[in-house]
DNA sequence: AATATTGTTCAAAAATTATTGAACAGCATG
DNA sequence: CATGCTGTTCAATAATTTTTGAACAATATT
């Protein structure tokens, strides 16, 4: 019944060098991705799982997942979740096994749009309505302030259309 | 002795709402400031230091900053600190004045710079050690999947290169 | 139907990050 | 040169975010 994870032999019949379950290609390029991750603000253990999927020359298993990179069954299922909705991970169906597998997806338009739809849209559109509201407010300042204020308020606009124009085209000039 | 913000009366001589030390239109300026920094991963009090400065008419002094925002001493100095060092903020010397006073920078392109610059260039920078890495991991790589790993460590110094270069052409897209 | 197996969820714990505030350094002023 | 004012630093604290792990569906297996 105790199942230890020493007790899994490790499959690979060669002599790399491993660190914890990872071979050091494989810790090298999970410590790419994570660095990325922080970069782009998402979490280190969904970075290691883009990495590892991204190395890896077969498609791996949740549990696999959970137990090379060593981190809990919740953590992964969460970062497989969040990278299967952005578009960087998915799921290919091995037959030959009753469990999902999943594989990482490398277009770099692919990633770049799935995160820029997730993360950045959503707060284009919210600012919207922050700029609506502080439109109404501007006309209720004192007129001494006014011009100066309204100037502000206009030029956030013409930060906020520059913005929106900016992310299909960034999608574009990262495009296939 | 007894200083009680309370007691300094404020300096505007209108009937504009205010909740805190800010009007409501302060308010909303800063709060959309806090939303952008959340976007790109700053700390909340460096958004709303650079949002009070982004609508204010007049030059802030730190204790006036620190006092409007409701925020220590400690976090406006360090705030200021970096939006100095990525230029979104200047220092003005108002003789009249033995303190000094900041105004925010509104150029856009100057924003951006400053901004990829320090946070984003760094990275790119130590990626190109670990790209290096990889790539000598990647030749000890049995033969099976050598292909494949050579295939995406290529995959990755293309992906790199195109960051690179995308820097300096999104700064002249943002450009005035 | 009982039992494994796979994966999700979510409250609690851990880790990380930001903020505070007190100590301090620099400097002008009386 | 003592005093007051401005601003910085940094260790301690607070707030936030991430991770864990146990409970729980859902589905397959015996």
């Amino acid at each position: 019944m105790a199942l230890d994870t020493a007790e899994i032999a490790t499959p690979r019949p060669t002599s790399i060098p491993m660190l914890g379950g990872l071979t050091s290609l494989e810790a090298e390029a999970v410590d790419l991705f994570v660095g990325l991750a922080q970069v782009v603000g998402l979490p280190k253990s969904i970075g290691q799982i883009y990495g590892l999927l991204y190395i890896s020359t077969v498609p791996l298993s949740l549990d696999e997942i959970a137990g090379r990179l060593d981190i809990s069954k919740g953590s992964a299922s969460q970062g497989l979740k969040f990278l299967r909705s952005t578009g960087a991970v998915r799921a290919c169906d091995e037959h030959e096994s009753r469990c999902d597998h999943y594989e990482a997806e490398t277009g770099l338009r692919t990633l770049a749009t799935g995160f820029l739809k997730e993360q950045i849209e959503p707060h284009l559109e919210s600012g919207e309505d922050r700029l609506v509201r502080l439109k109404r407010l501007a006309t209720a300042v004192p007129a001494a302030d006014r011009a100066h204020v309204v100037q502000r308020v206009k030029q956030l606009e013409n930060w906020h259309s520059r913005a929106a124009s900016l992310l299909p085209l960034l999608i574009r000039l990262l495009g296939k």
